[in-house]
DNA sequence: GAAACAAGTGCAATCGGTTGCCATAGTTGC
DNA sequence: GCAACTATGGCAACCGATTGCACTTGTTTC
């Protein structure tokens, strides 16, 4: 049973197939008896246009490709929604696909859908700026917790939200945290640290920092035993993953959090309040950042529809999003370590 | 800057577009050096060939939509890694969509992607079954965690696995359970119902239901308190969000996992050995029925490429993988109500 | 040395749409 | 009553691939 093309509704509907294609796609070029004639003819035959057929003359798809690097991170929950709300409001399809932390399987994922979609939302991306600024020159692209100089971006304001951390920790009479790595490509990871240790004098607090880790809940527990040699009285993880099995690995070792130890995440994922203790993290509207995003990304479609120009000149669009954070039972006044209190 | 064609290959290569296609498609029917020719060509183009292009011609995206029934729910997490990995092997792209619960947006993601993929692979699907046959008489379908008279589909034993929670319940001296539903439209919550209904006398337990409810932790509340007052010694949710919904709703009342109160869910979730207690689970093995969901779609793919003939007689496969319940400590002993020590 | 055959390559039609251009018919203006 | 214009719809080329068919060559066979 073949689908039923335009050359099919043109024949039942008694017109050529050109005016089938303009009553759905220019309605004002078709006269109204004809257009009814033939979208009751589409109707009654279930055609659904071909969006690549149509691909091909126009180079537009109506699809738009969201890259995460790990689908299994419920960071990107909330992402993932907002981003496909506001896709779906300007009648495109989002399509999702998973790098499982890999740059290499990030790279073929896109390869392979270069050809098929308008433009990439890339979350977190693993790649290397280089490959990013190439993908870019040829491909409509929008980032997602990750800055690049030219491209269009989306990210939380991790400097606002590290010192929030910092702040947290100095009043809480801290002296000190050990600040436990994400991956090596992650920009994020990158720029937390950067701001966390730039910061860092200025509440009076000694940084330290370990790893990197893959950030997983089973990561943490090598994460914790280093963090505990550094004799730290506040740890801050990568992400509430990684937080989630550091905490893990604490209790199980028989020190109390966080009496003992303080633990900070990032990203306040749904499990954050689910653990024993819960967990302190710095959150950001995840929904709206991927709404934000596929705005973004539409707008770059409207001024050079179809593959990129040449244009270069576009308006450096990088959105920072207001962090918050969220203190819950992790986090507390450190212990005391002969001269604090 | 446009994306090089075969028949900027051809040109550079020094051959017809028809030989470039060849190279690529067949390469046993161009010569060694020609094809050696043309391969370098496309490589210093950064050629990479359109696949709608050709599905136009062939009927074949190699590309596989796998829709979720709500994204957010980590049960899929591992089915959707298992699936991404099959396809991967195969030479297919998977593309992940979300019908966020709802029939109506799970029936237009489907059509928006009917011309753009060779199958569908639907996961929990809340869709009614006629809609479903429908949708199988035009195109290849594969369910997950749904059973429907001729389509093919992978799903947790349903039957065995309830009956491993009955035998712990009776175990453990329960009288009885309650069961908190699920969405009306799930397939796998009717079938969970039936199965611990079914067998409950056999165990000399009485059965009760309530609901339903959309499974997440915020519903679970609600579901908590009707449970109540059902006035049970054990629940057994229909998910693990639904679960751990309850079991802090519980908590919050003053009420003792399990002493109080024994709580069982459904998946395994990462998040059921995380909160406290943690929690006992009916789990299975999710990242295999990925595979096999693929690979079943990949096999009625072979058996009729492009649109779906009018066969009739494929083999009515319908897997059933193995259950196990992982006992944690949200269950426990019954508290004694008079007759019961 | 001519016929038969196989390997390698090109030509052109095709898939399902879109769109520039032209043809027709009906309106309007004077 | 005729030119000029507008609204409508058809023709045919095109997008980027695939593929049946035909055409060259070179090789084998007798």
């Amino acid at each position: 049973m073949q689908q039923p093309t335009i050359y099919d509704v043109a024949r039942r509907a008694g017109v050529a197939p050109s005016t089938v294609s303009r009553a759905f796609g220019k309605p004002e070029r078709v006269g109204r008896a004809t257009r009814e004639r033939v979208l009751a003819a589409a109707d009654e035959l279930g055609y659904v246009p071909n969006p690549h057929a149509r691909a091909l003359q126009t180079g537009r798809h109506k699809t738009i490709a969201m890259v995460i690097s790990d689908i299994a991170n419920p960071h990107f929950f909330e992402l993932i929604r907002g981003a496909e709300q506001r896709a779906k409001a300007a009648e495109n399809t989002l399509v999702i696909v998973n790098a499982e932390e890999s740059p290499t399987i990030e790279r073929d994922q896109i390869r392979a859908l270069t050809r098929s979609v308008d433009g990439f939302i890339l979350a977190a991306s693993r790649l290397p700026s280089q490959d990013l600024r190439n993908l870019a020159a040829k491909h409509h692209v929008v980032l997602v917790d990750r800055e690049l100089d030219p491209l269009p971006s989306v990210a939380m304001d991790t400097a606002s939200g590290c010192r929030q951390i910092l702040e947290h920790l100095a009043s809480m009479g801290h002296g000190g945290f050990t600040y436990c790595a994400g991956p090596p490509g992650s920009w994020m990871g990158a720029a937390r640290w950067a701001a966390l240790s730039g910061a860092a004098e200025e509440y009076g607090l000694r940084a330290h920092r370990i790893g990197p880790y893959t950030p997983t809940v089973v990561n943490g527990g090598a994460a914790a035993d280093s963090a505990l040699r550094t004799e730290a009285t506040a740890i801050v993880a990568h992400n509430d993953l990684l937080a989630i099995g550091i905490m893990r690995r604490l209790t199980a070792r028989g020190l109390r959090v966080p009496e003992d130890v303080s633990v900070i995440g990032f990203d306040d994922i749904f499990a954050a309040d689910l653990t024993t203790p819960t967990l302190t993290t710095l959150g950001g509207p995840d929904a709206h950042a991927g709404r934000l995003a596929v705005e973004l990304l539409l707008e770059l479609l409207k001024s050079s529809p179809g593959l990129k120009e040449t244009d270069g000149e576009e308006s450096p669009h990088r959105l920072r999003l207001p962090t918050h954070l969220v203190l819950r039972d992790s986090s507390g006044a450190a212990r005391p370590t002969g001269e604090t209190a």
